[in-house]
DNA sequence: TCAGTATTTAAGGACTTGCTTAAATAAATT
DNA sequence: AATTTATTTAAGCAAGTCCTTAAATACTGA
């Protein structure tokens, strides 16, 4: 028989509650934007979606044999990113003949820069 | 009988073996920061963690109680993000009695900082 | 030392991801 | 019209994600 339960939630008595309302509804009224951005930066967070968005700005615009002949992937697979990517609005395309060219779409080409930007950050402990 | 094989790869004449060759070694010499930065970006890209991020940033330090009453979450729900976002060494603890505070570690204060601030970007179509 | 509290760990399951190969679609070439 | 080429779509599968609940660990205080 047990003597007391196993709690899966703290019942704290100095849990600061002023701190704990402020903080729900500031997140509360941020929800869009953290979902927006959760999304893009998990499309980002796949290092060969990673490359192809640094590619595509690098190079202006490339179709999906460059991408897989540069990345050394299969053709389909690459696609699979790319619609992900299309999906999303990041990248758009235009095409020409049988050749289909992705490039950034120009709505996201500032978040992308900042991103991709992020590379140039030294790991440094300056405070701030 | 098939006439012809379907294929995976493109075999066409027109592509430009300088930019693929120069794209390919570019990204070689980049490989490690596309690994590390898009491990970042895929720790980030989650809507709870990115939340957690948030809260750590602009409480300085918070208590996984505290988290799980804010994101009204399961206590092993958070303490299993807090894991991966400490083990990527993004998060450090200190312990003081029964609790233990989590805050932004000092070396990813910036990154996580750039990270946050792509909120503050419209998505404008200004160009650059 | 025993019960309470804060946290982590473990096991499980539903769902998602990212590839593979095969096939479909669409445009160009012969 | 038939073949070649560029691309997408579909199906399948191994691995990963993110939650759940139960249990373990660790510190506190009566």
């Amino acid at each position: 028989m047990l003597k007391y339960k196993y709690m899966n939630t703290c019942i704290r008595v100095f849990a600061d509650s002023d701190q704990i309302n402020r903080c729900r509804e500031d997140l509360k009224s941020k929800e869009e934007d953290f979902l927006e951005l959760a999304d893009v930066l998990n499309l980002a967070g796949n290092a060969v979606r990673l490359k192809i968005l640094y590619l595509l700005k690098q190079e202006n615009e490339l179709c999906p044999c460059d991408i897989s002949d540069i990345l050394c992937m299969t053709v389909p697979a690459v696609s699979q990113h790319l619609k992900k990517l299309k999906d999303a609005r990041i990248v758009t395309t235009k095409k020409s003949g049988q050749t289909i060219f992705y490039s950034v779409e120009a709505q996201s080409q500032r978040i992308i820069s900042s991103v991709l930007d992020l590379f140039n950050l030294p790991n440094s402990n300056t405070t701030f």
